[in-house]
DNA sequence: CATCTAATTAGAGTATCATCTAATCAGATT
DNA sequence: AATCTGATTAGATGATACTCTAATTAGATG
């Protein structure tokens, strides 16, 4: 149980300008100028109340050409937004002290779970790197998604085409698969380039369970 | 839609010295000597804080001889959570404006509220002040009791004696009714001495539907 | 009434924060 | 290369916030 990214999180929303922000934002993505705008006030406080957005993981951002477009990111703001009634929860019969350590357990878990995901990839994928069939289990599924997006390059813009091949080394069903990767927010598309996601907004075994 | 108190609840959970108060609170109420020691702080550091927790309605007090005991706003902590994505659902198709502007709308709930529960009331109290019967459905209960409890001073300490005599101007049924109040949080018990809770925690029949 | 206990208020010090203006940077376009 | 556009950085200012010590208050008890 992470103390600080929980209130970080909290900060984040204890301020007026930042609140109208996500208001905004929940009508889908604007970019700086647009919201400084509506707002009222400078860009570069704009640029202030975004970092903190970020930080706290309620926003994140995508370029297009010189103009910044900030997104909601809505299942984040919602998983955080139970944080304080889980620690609610947990500090019951545990020391503060031991409930906001980083201990063991944690470590453990870690442990536990990369053990898990190597396991779920051997079961999966043949010893070729093929797919053997899709994971029905949504767990294992992202598990074998997130194995197959790490061969994709961060930033690079990919043609609808590219990714149909790329898919394609693993498994017959592109177009299921493709549409998988954007639906769990591996990727996103726009005018059909397709891009990868940052890591922070995927969809997560981890967070599964 | 109120954003002054949306801001003070998360503004009140982000600081990591009230975040640890709360954990403890979670196992119980702690009066502010106690919390002053397990945090390392001085008392009148604990009394800054308390006051932010109250602001914010997360927590209440009840006054022992010249103790004062904090005790945890479970209820009110949960509904506050959801107080940013409640901001994103309703910002959908609607101006960030009007979304925060104590609109008519609000006035106009109030209103029939006040109309609800004078119907409610009319239809289970007869003219010379019985209970017909106790309501099954559970927003119209609380109105009753909200009705029947308005009738008890507040800070006054009662025998369970007196409440029951109390009840018995209503209903027959006082050993129901007095359970009622104490699960609604109307009332607090204490070896066998009942009083009247601050109204902000009481169960409200307008936090339903 | 004198005393004890726990909490609060007052006031100060330091840190953080929200916002602005002015200057700079990073891409894109001509 | 020169220019344009939108965002960021730097730095200043005034407001809040967290924490402390010292003094005071409010109840309870002998």
């Amino acid at each position: 149980m992470q103390l600080d990214q929980l209130v970080t999180f909290y900060k984040a929303l204890g301020d007026p300008t930042r609140v109208r922000i996500l208001a905004i934002l929940a009508n889908g993505p604007l970019h700086g100028q647009a919201l400084a705008g509506k707002l009222g006030v400078t860009p570069p406080t704009i640029t202030h109340h975004m970092a903190k957005l970020r930080d706290a993981g309620v926003v994140y951002e995508r370029r297009d050409k010189n103009t910044i477009y900030f997104y909601l990111h809505d299942a984040n703001v919602k998983r955080q937004s139970q944080g304080i009634v889980n620690v609610m929860e947990k500090a019951k019969d545990t020391s503060v002290e031991e409930l906001f350590a980083e201990d063991t357990l944690h470590v453990q878990r870690r442990h536990q779970m990369a053990a898990e995901k190597m396991q779920v990839i051997r079961s999966f994928i043949t010893p070729d790197g093929k797919l053997k069939q899709i994971p029905s289990q949504r767990k294992k599924k992202l598990i074998v998604f997130e194995y197959m997006v790490r061969g994709l390059e961060k930033g690079r813009k990919y043609k609808e085409q590219e990714i149909n091949e790329y898919i394609r080394q693993f498994h017959e069903d592109y177009a299921t698969i493709r549409r998988e990767f954007i639906m769990n927010h591996y990727m996103y598309r726009e005018e059909g380039i397709y891009e990868l996601n940052p890591e922070e907004i995927w969809a997560k075994a981890e967070d599964l369970q």
